[in-house]
DNA sequence: TATACGTGGGG
DNA sequence: TCCCCAAGTAT
């Protein structure tokens, strides 16, 4: 029976294996720290939200080169940045990350806040990059909580297939969780996340290897709910934001040079989507219209 | 609270 | 092939 010792268990057992079975990852060695420090971490976190591991780690260590501070980011122009994103998708992201190194070098020095409402308060940080910030970069003691721990907490003390919606039930949760030592706070916080990444998976989760098969509420409830349907992603192809995807591939291509109008996409099916697509990006500062040629912002 | 927002790899 | 999914945030 799982029943109210499932919590305990899952602070007892996880960090053992954690330690044994931990991914070598950039962010994770000393190196890495001692070199880039939280604003290493920060670039890092922001590559991550929604951008699986295995992409992120090529691109990290290159941006890291061309702009190893906040300071350095932000005197480069928003087209530059943009462009390294390359195809890292939602380059949303690079200009909010842009953003906040400017907002690091205004506001605070140069040097990444270590307080959660002030990293709260930067461009493209939210719950989850602010804590991870203060816990993976500072070792300060929060509840770091992403899909991959909403999704333990739920089976393994919940007893649930998936999470319910975010909420701050779930940083309540974990924060009810945590070890009381900052070092071991820290590492249960990347333990969860781990155990998600690559045993608790969403489809198919790998629970006769898993170290918490003899507590987790769910496995013993026998699994229910398993093929459960989430909430489907909406189509991508012909979506405005394939639109959006390739009026921008096509400005990172030509940049620096800005692009007339009347040679974007002129052959995609959908005129008025494309002009769409144009738009909103010019809205959301990636691109910009001078005069009749559309480019990336400077 | 629900929806928009890229891109590519794995089953 | 097709569908699922991936360390979220802003609105």
């Amino acid at each position: 029976m799982p029943g109210p010792q499932a919590p305990s268990d899952v602070v007892s057992r996880l960090p053992t294996w954690y330690r044994s079975t931990a991914r070598d990852l950039p962010w994770r060695r000393a190196e890495f720290h001692d070199e880039f420090g939280a604003w290493g971490v920060l670039v890092s976190e922001f590559m991550l939200q929604q951008t699986p591991v295995s992409r992120v780690v090529p691109h990290l260590e290159a941006w890291l080169a061309r702009w190893p501070t906040p300071a350095a980011m932000a005197s480069a122009s928003a087209a530059e940045v943009v462009h390294q994103w390359a195809n890292l998708g939602y380059p949303r992201r690079a200009l909010w990350l842009f953003r906040a190194a400017v907002e690091i070098t205004e506001r605070h020095g140069g040097i990444v806040p270590r307080d959660v409402e002030a990293l709260l308060a930067l461009s493209g940080i939210g719950d989850y990059t602010a804590r991870a910030v203060a816990v993976f970069a500072y070792g300060d003691r929060h509840p770091v909580v992403d899909t991959n721990t909403r999704r333990v907490l739920a089976r393994a003390v919940q007893g649930r297939a998936q999470p319910a919606p975010p909420s701050r039930r779930d940083l309540e949760l974990m924060d009810s969780l945590l070890p009381d030592s900052l070092a071991d706070a820290a590492e249960f916080n990347a333990a969860m996340m781990e155990l998600g990444a690559t045993m608790c998976t969403s489809r198919a989760p790998r629970c006769e290897q898993c170290p918490l098969a003899n507590s987790c509420a769910w496995l013993a409830a026998g699994r229910p709910d398993t093929g459960d349907e989430r909430r489907r992603q909406a189509t991508y192809e012909g979506s405005d934001r394939q639109a959006r995807g390739a009026v921008l591939r096509l400005l990172r291509d030509r940049s620096p040079e800005a692009v007339p109008l009347d040679l974007v996409l002129p052959e995609w099916p959908d005129p008025r989507q494309r002009d769409r697509a144009i738009d909103s990006l010019i809205a959301d500062g990636l691109a910009e219209a001078d005069g009749m040629a559309l480019s990336l912002p400077r």
